[in-house]
DNA sequence: GCGAATTGTAAAAAATCTGTAATATTTGCA
DNA sequence: TGCAAATATTACAGATTTTTTACAATTCGC
């Protein structure tokens, strides 16, 4: 499972040198010369992370920051803008905008990797292999194992997709459409419904391996109308 | 969820470049040549925010303005008028007559977003998915929860909404009649004393997980003749 | 190619939410 | 206080949404 970046800046050699740095680093990277393009490209291609330089022709890449913001799809991308020293943002206009961060350049390919790798772990813990818990779920993006109370749970690829996709933001509500989106990809046409069959699927292969009071738990919380989420426990 | 801004402006150059730059941004963009049609569109196609230029024929911005604060559908409706330098009304005049915020051209694309956004965070918190607070309750738009004193209350689905809009305006009253444009949207037709019976399972519910002395304290406002309200805390 | 696992759909069953009307209660005011 | 109007509550039937089940089609590993 590689991870794509998308680069835009309408500096080719900086676009060059970047591209190169991040392939090195074993990451798949696309490129754009400008904002609009990268709008476009983030929208289609879906990369998992995007590296917009400040000032482009057409659109800034705080305007295309912002809109990337604004969409529901791409709300959670994790962005990391670059400004040459003395332009006009400085570090907190930058974030104000949404970026996750921020360089000033110059700055060292090698920074930039590091950035990115930090970034992901963060946004994207599962990207990055990074085994996610949940009270007594554990989930194992390297392995695709997920265990429940110390016992492997059995899962299909698309449950296991679900899953592992709700663990990434414990309570926030995704809607059928989003999850298809999500596990099915993007122009595939199934219906919206049969979400729900692969909800009840997760559910029973959650509640299958234990046993004692915690098994019927709700672990999936149902949002009537709107979709499904992590049941978070209350906060005290 | 897509926030939807309505653009009233006689030039349809600038119409266009504004249009452009707000889609960009992520919104959706409805456009109106003159101060009538605004109106009309204000009204029958509820825009989240508006942006009027000053000067248009028919009727103007500002009379557009004064229009919309007078009537209760669009008492709220977020406002923001645009002048060019040297027209009649000044800053000043603009507030005065009821806008939220004041733009004199030339201004840049840019600057028009960040006060779209800024405005809208003001003024519609959870269309920006912005968690909510009123006294000991939270409401959380991203993971539709609502809790009370620490303790997740069931919501359906209106009850939800219904909360969700009082407390965006903590205090305001609402009629029957805006409730039920607001939470089951235009063109539907219900009795308005059906308002009252989900008010009534609203306050219930509210009530349902509080223990001790808070537990009947009103949440819920009844403003005799008029409609309901979130009640203020009682000035000693 | 064979058998097991996985998938998507449709349809039945269950759970939950809604709107209405009937009834009870409260409120403002004469 | 007593009346009339407004609001609150309740119960219930109907509507809507979700869950579950069954099954046929497909995929995958061997």
């Amino acid at each position: 499972m590689t991870i794509r970046i998308l680069i835009a800046d309408d500096e080719p050699n900086q676009l060059e040198l970047l591209s190169f740095n991040l392939e090195q680093a074993g990451f798949e990277v696309m490129t754009a010369p400008d904002g609009q393009q990268a709008l476009q490209m983030a929208r289609e291609e879906h990369p998992d992370l995007v590296i917009l330089d400040w000032m482009m022709p057409h659109l800034s890449g705080i305007d295309v920051c912002r809109n990337l913001r604004g969409q529901d799809e791409t709300k959670w991308l994790p962005i990391i803008m670059l400004s040459a020293r003395g332009e006009e943002g400085d570090r907190t206009l930058g974030l104000d905008n949404g970026a996750d961060d921020y360089l000033t350049k110059p700055f060292s390919p090698r920074e930039l990797v590091s950035r990115v790798k930090a970034l992901l772990r963060r946004a994207s813990p599962a990207l990055m292999n990074e085994v996610l818990f949940w009270q007594d779920i554990t989930l194992n993006p390297a392995t695709m194992e997920v265990q429940r109370d110390g016992h492997f749970v059995p899962l299909g690829p698309k449950e296991f997709k679900i899953l592992s996709i709700l663990m990434q933001r414990p309570g926030q509500v995704y809607s059928r459409a989003q999850l298809l989106d999500m596990v099915w990809g993007h122009g595939v046409y199934v219906e919206e419904r049969t979400v729900d069959v692969h909800l009840s699927r997760l559910r029973k292969a959650l509640n299958g391996t234990v046993t004692g009071k915690t098994k019927n738990r709700n672990i999936l919380r149902t949002v009537r109308g709107s979709g499904y989420a992590l049941a978070r426990p209350e906060p005290v």
